[in-house]
DNA sequence: TCAAAAGTGTTGCATATACACCCATGG
DNA sequence: CCATGGGTGTATATGCAACACTTTTGA
């Protein structure tokens, strides 16, 4: 959605066929996504997105889209699901931005491919929102990271695309240990409780929390944090590595 | 992939997206696919597939897909995966199939159209064997039930295919209850816990499957079904109406 | 020595598993 | 009345939620 259009058909996309990615970060208990603010009048902001060139795996191609917007590697990225109403397209999209943008007019060809019905692929990553520098595309205003809980206007099914990833999210995260791709290096076991807080939208015992997470054998222990604070420093955990 | 070709192009289809079918059926103890066996020298498989119009939904698209092979409405469907490796290409399919069936030579660009490299979207379906009235298409020399522990040979990627079908269909048996639609109306305890058994490819007590079952509150007990066997009589069960 | 927050232990409840028994059926 | 398989009840184990208590820290 929030992909510059000029040249599109000549660049070797499949056609008709994208990739919207829903970058989840975490910061300050809150969990959040980075979306781009669309270049044209009125506030509207789309999803990270691009193309699957021919020669490329549809995974690759969400990985290189996902690498190009943040500048990281190695992200930790999830196919979700498929979004295919057939009135999924950037014709309305197309219209306005042309109109607030002469400059970006390309040829009716490259018009034309871009403002079809779309089908596109979800995909979903966690990432540390510190080491993240979000790149913006020639459409894109600004790219911001919005709490999960006041989403902008989104185009689109975007709304729709981020709650099934969220649920997604759910669904994976106590098999995959996946909270690890969105915290620090080393962290307290309240901060990770937090996290599990943030994301589950619900409280957890503090007490059997610890517990449950020592059990599963995926932390290790280092030394402890001395705040300053008056009271008992807690520990300072990590992951262990695989 | 095992979509007659001709005319294709003109059909108004979306180009290089395609959608696969995994389509399960419970007989005997087992659990089966419906695949056809494809129309050219050699013992070669596909899975029931087709392609989305222009104007239709992608579900919409795996609906009247799958209807047009069974024969059936209403037909319990689910997305579960796409898959995009860049070899995934009905080339080579495509020379054999041609050289065995001259007949079906088309025009060039219907050739083109359809041995480029596709994405498809893996959708899975549970019917009611004894309902389905397999239908071939013009390159199926047949369509059968298959073992899934003993699957033939599969164009491309259709093993894995059906692996993360079978996959996906496991983690929503529980929460969805869909075992509804594997079994015929009507249906003795045994019956259901040895759809579960096969399923999951465990064994469940009996006892307590039972137990498991009628506290889910989901099933009518019904009259007893006599056999004319030298034991108790087993009720019979339906799953209840919504 | 005190408040605040971290760490640990212990109980009780709910659920799942295992074991045991009783009942209907037809030969 | 017996063998067979179906139905149900009860004990045991397991896991998790709730409560209580102890320890550490800096003021």
């Amino acid at each position: 959605m929030s992909e510059s259009y000029k040249g599109l058909s000549t660049q070797n996309y499949i056609a008709q066929l994208s990739i919207d990615c829903v970058i989840f970060g975490y910061q300050n208990g809150t969990l959040k996504v980075l979306v781009p603010k669309l270049n044209f009048q009125g506030d509207f902001w789309g999803l990270p997105s691009g193309f699957i060139y021919q020669e490329e795996d549809v995974d690759q191609a969400a990985k290189r889209i996902l690498e190009d917007r943040t500048q990281m590697k190695d992200i930790y990225l999830e196919q979700f699901h498929v979004f295919g109403n057939a009135n999924r397209n950037n014709a309305e999209f197309m219209s306005s931005l042309l109109v607030q943008n002469p400059q970006l007019q390309g040829s009716k060809e490259e018009y034309d491919w871009f403002v079809r019905r779309f089908v596109s692929i979800g995909y979903y990553a966690l990432v540390d929102i510190k080491k993240v520098k979000p790149q913006t595309t020639p459409i894109d205003e600004k790219m911001e990271w919005v709490d999960i809980n006041q989403l902008p206007n989104l185009l689109l099914d975007g709304k729709e695309i981020i709650a099934k990833a969220l649920q997604a999210l759910r669904a994976n995260f106590d098999d995959h240990l996946v909270g690890y791709n969105l915290l620090t290096e080393t962290f307290t076991m309240k901060e990770l409780q937090k996290l599990y807080e943030t994301i589950f939208d619900k409280p957890f015992r503090r007490n059997n929390f610890q517990k449950m997470m020592l059990d599963l054998n995926m932390l290790d222990r280092l030394e402890k944090q001395f705040t300053g604070a008056a009271n008992k420093a807690p520990y300072l955990y990590k992951f262990k590595e695989i």
